[in-house]
DNA sequence: TTGTAAAAGCGTAAATTTAACGTTTTAATT
DNA sequence: AATTAAAACGTTAAATTTACGCTTTTACAA
């Protein structure tokens, strides 16, 4: 094993993950205060990530960032963007703070993103770590605001094609709990009737004989996602339509 | 202007084109003999690419692929993947290669591919470049075939959602030239007559009162993509639906 | 034990879109 | 003026989507 960095490439995470009805990003806290009147105060956030060391692959390293942010090992992400403009660093406080770790001024990023369940409980989360709504985001050093917005198209496209929704939910999940899912990704409105309709044809959404526990109205049925089942048949006809 | 090259960063370029009914790819060929019977001769084919300069983005790198390739310029460039694995070098040709060229062992690609109409005529190209059909490509070096293979799958589902066939035919077109250009790259067979309907009721689909030329037979009318009512007519409803 | 409220879940019918065809028109060539 | 092959137009049934109304189920409170 190799641990030497190579100094010009990293990895950038953005997390992601539905919370009060809202999707959410993980953003790390950057402070850097020289004391000096003529420097700015570097008081803003970035995109988690890591330098690639000399003996890991790039999906391994993002696979390091989320274990090293979390604790806990991450089985899908999602490479969708390289960033390797020479004019990435727009701001004084960017400089100074690149100067500042004596890293380079150049750095290609590979960026990922990474899906976290809305039932997961994360804990040991460091104090530096926090989650934002991605509507209503903090001042971002670097490019990573546009790296941000570049993920959650990303998203948005590849929720209608690919099976990515059931990794913003439970393992076992309600109908309404994936109906909300895609509203909240999409930002549209769903008929509840017709989506239960239409998932209800998917022989890869499977029904359990299992119910929510602890709801004080009716429970809704369970039902999970059938990856198995799911790569074994040809998808053209897409959940959503919009 | 920094002419200097980032020596572990390069950028390949997966130049497609439509010709002869079916989709093929530039690529330029890898020779090397080291009169050693002991080495193995390299005489298979690689995608063409460059090393980024210290002064140039990345897409900027793709473009002047482009141009050396073809010496013209080329505008719209797709970076669809990023590959920077330790283990992309697999075969001794690839080792022997690299050494020769006294170029690092691990380099980042950031890849795109580039689409040429197909009745641009590209005059001015290398011996060493040759047009193959994807569909019979020869012996690639590196991992290459992998790149190919994912710049396919990623045109096949953007010429679905985004306006990327326009790229593929002339500037002034055909309804059934469009139609063939879908046929050849997703490999699927169309009913002309509801490809008509369903391109007539695209207002970004707009005809013209041209009509072909030099045809035998009846000449077809012209129609050209306006970029402009794109850009402001919100898409949903794709023309292919496969 | 029974009533109630709220969410879960089922059903129907109109509107739209897709798919599968047949038919007519056009313009260069014979 | 006839021929021919591609271009272009039209029709209808099937499938899907959209827009709703209505019923069922369960926890909890009366």
């Amino acid at each position: 094993m190799d641990f030497r960095k190579i100094d010009n490439l990293s990895v950038d995470c953005v997390v992601l993950r539905l919370e009060d009805n809202a999707l959410n990003v993980l953003l790390r806290k950057r402070t850097l205060n020289l004391y000096n009147e003529n420097l700015p105060e570097i008081d803003d956030w970035v995109l988690p990530g890591h330098y690639v060391l000399k003996s890991n692959n790039l999906g391994e390293t993002a696979n390091r960032v989320f274990k090293e942010l979390t604790g806990e090992d991450h089985l899908n992400k999602n490479q969708f963007r390289t960033y390797g403009n020479a004019a990435r660093i727009k701001s004084d406080r960017d400089l100074l703070w690149v100067r500042s770790r004596g890293a380079k001024v150049r750095t290609i990023t590979v960026a990922y993103y990474l899906i976290v369940a809305s039932n997961k409980d994360l804990l040991d989360m460091d104090d530096s770590l926090k989650w934002f709504k991605l509507k209503s985001l903090p001042q971002l050093g670097f490019d990573h605001q546009q790296i941000i917005n570049d993920a959650y198209e990303d998203v948005k496209s590849k929720i209608i094609t690919d099976p990515l929704i059931f990794d913003f939910v439970a393992i076992k999940f309600t109908l309404n709990e994936l109906q909300m899912a895609f509203e909240t990704i999409l930002d549209v409105e769903l008929d509840n009737r017709n989506f239960r309709k239409k998932v209800s044809s998917k022989s890869y959404i499977v029904p359990l004989e299992e119910k929510q526990k602890g709801v004080s109205k009716k429970p809704s049925r369970l039902y999970m996602f059938s990856k198995d089942v799911y790569s074994h048949v040809v998808e053209t006809d897409y959940i959503i339509n919009k």
